[in-house]
DNA sequence: TACTAAAACAGTAATTATTACTGATTAAAA
DNA sequence: TTTTAATCAGTAATAATTACTGTTTTAGTA
């Protein structure tokens, strides 16, 4: 995996486990997958590299509907299904942005990428019958 | 304006703050612009509420691709453009729910609605010809 | 390889955003 | 009215993130 920037072991293991993971991880979450087998590291570090890399375009932080941030080792332009039960972030790889863009007519701002969270109730928590009527 | 919900003078005075306001304030922002004319008026008070009117769906909460959260008055399901340049958060009015619901097909999650960020350099930075290159 | 400078590190402190607690006040219900 | 429940201000606590500091690692160069 090539960093294309300033080495370190830290550096290289957390986009590692970014790219690896399926998940959309948060800081915190990627920080206690390393930390058993890198008892070094620090959870700043953790933060200094997701900020550095997602400043790089190494991978993408995703703003959500609430909780902390997450990230995605998956860099093309893609959009999330965003569970308003569970919180679950999972890719919503049929939609393009030229489908997006599509829906414009003629916009005074320079537009730059989307940002698109499908609010939903994922499989898992409709098959449980969630009560809904309390979120949203 | 009617609350549907119990009386406050404060929570009458921070929704029609945000209802009256265009540009999608943070918490702090609406407690600052009404401190001076209720200097008795909690930050915390200000927090409740907001969580309260936008779980009674009165207002939005809107999360950004960074800083804190910022509120709606206008509860029509719509979209935002959002300037990577100066943070500046601006409505979508032309984009429909049902033009963004077109370009699916069969998704397996319930959908509930939409959450679409438009990033973008604003017009007035664009005039002011800001160096984009660092940014996304 | 050895030297130097820059970058990154761990650990910790600080800041920002938000929520929770507590005793006093206000609104709603009886 | 009296009682009950909700809300308040003020403050403390928590969660998420960033900044600081002295040490270690990486990168550039002789
Ligand atoms: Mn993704
Ligand atoms: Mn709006
Ligand atoms: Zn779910
Ligand atoms: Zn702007």
């Amino acid at each position: 995996m090539q960093l294309d920037m300033n080495y370190s072991k830290q550096r290289e293991l957390i986009l590692y486990e970014i790219k690896k993971s399926k998940c959309h991880p948060t800081a915190f979450e990627i920080y206690n997958e390393l930390k058993p087998g890198n008892p070094a590291l620090s959870l700043g570090t953790v933060y200094r590299n997701l900020k550095l890399l997602s400043t790089e375009n190494k991978i993408i932080k995703l703003a959500t509907p609430s909780g902390p941030d997450r990230f995605d080792g998956n860099t093309d332009e893609h959009y999330h299904y965003y569970c308003i039960s569970c919180s679950k972030v999972c890719d919503a790889d049929d939609i393009k942005a030229s489908d997006i863009s599509k829906i414009f007519n003629n916009p005074k701002q320079k537009i730059v990428g989307y940002e698109l969270n499908i609010l939903c109730i994922c499989e898992e928590c409709n098959k449980n019958n969630i009560d809904v009527s309390n979120y949203k």
